[in-house]
Parts: C-alpha cells; sequence; structure tokens
DNA sequence: ACTGGTACATAGTAGCACAGAGTAGTCGCA
DNA sequence: TGCGACTACTCTGTGCTACTATGTACCAGT
C-alpha cells in the first residue's frame, strides 16, 4: 500500500472497523475481507485482528466465540452502547478534520 | 485535544501542511499561527518544526533564512515542485478515503 | 499426503504527534 | 538594569498505530 495511506489509516482504520461493526456483528476474517472489498485492498490481516483485541480490551465490543464449519471458531465482536458512543465521536472528529481539508483543498489555486 | 484527533492527524498533517505551502512560502511559527486559526488549536509547536524538517530532508522544499524583525532567523520553506507532486498524491489517497468513509456513514442506520 | 481456504495470534519494526524543556533575539516597562 | 512577553527555532523521550513476517490450527477436495 501507499505509505501515505498507512500514515492516514492510523487513527481511521479504527473508526472504520467500529463503523463495520454498527452495522452488524462481525468477525475478523470477515471484517479483512470485507475491507479488501470496499478498497481497502492491502490491510493485512494481523492488523486487523490487533485492533479487535485492542477494541475489546477499551470495552467498545462484546465478543462471543461461534463454532466454524471450516476451521478454528470465530471471534464474533458487536459493538456496544460504549463502542457506540466512542464512534459518534469518532464521525464528530472525522468531519471536524473533513471540513478543514476541503476548505484547504478549494481555496488552493 | 482529542486522542482521536491526534491519530487522525497522523498522515494528515503533512498534506496540510503542503498544502499551506503551495499557496505561498511560509515559516514555522507562522504555519503554527495559521493551523491555530483555521481550528487545529491544540497543534504543538514542536510538532510543526520537526514535521518541516522532514519535509525539508525528503526534498519536498526548499528553505532559505531571512532575517527577522523579532527573535532570530526565520526559515521560510517553499514547495518545490517534488513537494507539489506529493501534494497532489496525497489529496488523490485523501479523496479515496473520504469517499470510502462517506459510503460507511451513510449507510449507516 | 498435500494443497488451499478459513480463522486467529504475535514479536519486532518504523513512522508520527505529543510532552516538555531549552536556546536566542527583540522590545517595553518599571 | 532587570524582568517579562513575544517571536522563532531545536531537541529528547514517550505512546500509539499499522506493517512485516511468521506461526498455529482446522477442514475439504484431490
Amino acid at each position: 500500500m501507499g505509505k501515505q495511506m498507512t500514515e492516514m489509516l492510523k487513527g481511521t482504520l479504527e473508526g472504520i472497523v467500529l463503523a463495520i461493526l454498527s452495522r452488524r456483528p462481525a468477525y475478523g476474517y470477515e471484517i479483512t475481507t470485507r475491507l479488501r472489498e470496499m478498497g481497502l485492498t492491502d490491510i493485512v490481516e494481523g492488523t486487523v485482528y490487533a485492533l479487535l483485541i485492542r477494541i475489546e480490551q477499551r470495552g467498545l465490543a462484546d465478543v462471543e466465540r461461534h463454532p466454524s464449519e471450516k476451521g478454528p471458531p470465530r471471534k464474533v465482536y458487536s459493538l456496544n452502547a460504549q463502542g457506540q458512543a466512542y464512534l459518534e465521536e469518532f464521525w464528530q472528529t472525522w468531519s471536524l478534520l473533513t471540513a478543514q481539508l476541503k476548505q484547504l483543498h478549494e481555496g488552493e489555486e
């Protein structure tokens, strides 16, 4: 992946994953797949798992183990109230930043 | 500053500063002031200077020293061709990311 | 037996913004 | 003369994040 994208993802990837979880519960492998489908093709599996563990430890999501037809059991994450609040805060911060960048970009020439 | 904003700025602050420089040359203290004016009130001086040094070392900007009426001489940075190209790449990456997040945000509920 | 897909985990690395402190020059004021 | 306020730049150390590169484990199809 481009280095620029890598750096930009710091701080946003977390929000992206939380947003995915806010729609419906999901597990790591599934999330990785979905990220790839939506164009974030080069996100590494290990990154997602590490992120999910962080999310769990901060109490933003609850975890349940579900047996899988294939391979080891899945760890299904579902966003809880605290996670929802955190996500809303994320969207606020994000819209602030985009507004500022938009202003910069438009006034460019 | 909020921790979320701090993390989001990783990778974007560089682009922001380059965008400021693309309008007209500027020096560190001036850039800090301008960032504060545009709402990024809590960005630390040291961060900006460190970023400028990085920009210089990568050859994205040229530097000239100008004596100041007040205080030590200013280091005036001006974006060069390479920096301009890098900035354009930044905008592309940025618009890609915003498009993906917009999609996620709108399809939320 | 072997390959490939599913699913999770982790040790080490690099990059970035922040905290905090320091260095220097100029000016105004008591 | 001494002090604070403002301008302007520099540096060390810390914490957080995504990546690299592996490894583990389970199952299906050939």
